[in-house]
DNA sequence: GTATCATATGCTAAAACTTGCATATGGGGG
DNA sequence: CCCCCATATGCAAGTTTTAGCATATGATAC
């Protein structure tokens, strides 16, 4: 009941609902980078709600080498969710996220991510 | 998104999921003083939950009287969230409190809620 | 080693939420 | 009308969340 409810707290919050849904939609996972990419927020923002997702557990990451791969967490409540959120939630609601997210995942070298290259002046997320 | 982000936060509190799950299982609602005494939480608590989960789209009230009936509300919000806490949250987390509603509501006379008699000294809730 | 990239985290101020108590409102009944 | 019951709400204090900035850590490349 209590891991139902802090589940439901940690998507609570718009942003982090964008990042659930998003890693729902990669089964595969995606790294840190990808996401401040498509949801267009500062990297410490999503590094935060990646955690906050972590700790319902809700997602799990795989570091790899200087990457943090994230994917939602094989879990009773990861799973569960991750079904509710597909059915529920419209693919138009983020399209503008998924798109970005796509492209940046389409520019991977070898499988690894090579989005860097955010130049000085993007909220923070560099530099 | 943002109406599931909202409903998601509403959940994502104990008490506010315990009062939703017992309004689920009531599909013709009950009134605050029966979920006062199922959920064993002061009267304004209750208030302020069942608030919270309308502000929501959750749950709607009818008034009767000097009774409030809540019911889980005919919305898409109410629906599927309604449909998503009877498939993940077991009815052993809250057979204590499910317990006590139904004796609550098996006290009614002609379908009006009787309740009362909290002696002074409860929480609130009466006097 | 140093530099650099990807990610995480500590700290702070502001905002939101929770809880408790008191009290208000709305509706009956005598 | 006055009193009582059921419910709602205003306010204050304490707690948790959030957002932002700076900086730390982990890991690779040179």
């Amino acid at each position: 009941m209590d891991n139902w409810a802090e589940a439901f707290q940690a998507l609570g919050n718009r942003e982090r609902l964008r990042l659930f849904f998003l890693l729902v939609q990669r089964p595969d996972g995606c790294c840190v980078c990808e996401l401040v990419e498509a949801l267009e927020l500062p990297q410490y923002q999503v590094s935060k709600h990646l955690r906050a997702l972590r700790r319902a557990g809700l997602i799990k990451s795989v570091r790899m080498g200087r990457w943090a791969y994230y994917t939602v967490a094989d879990s009773r409540v990861g799973r569960e969710m991750a079904a509710f959120t597909i059915r529920v939630i419209p693919d138009s609601a983020l399209t503008d996220a998924v798109f970005r997210l796509r492209a940046a995942v389409a520019r991977r070298e070898d499988g690894r991510c090579v989005v860097q290259a955010r130049r000085p002046g993007d909220n923070n997320a560099r530099n």
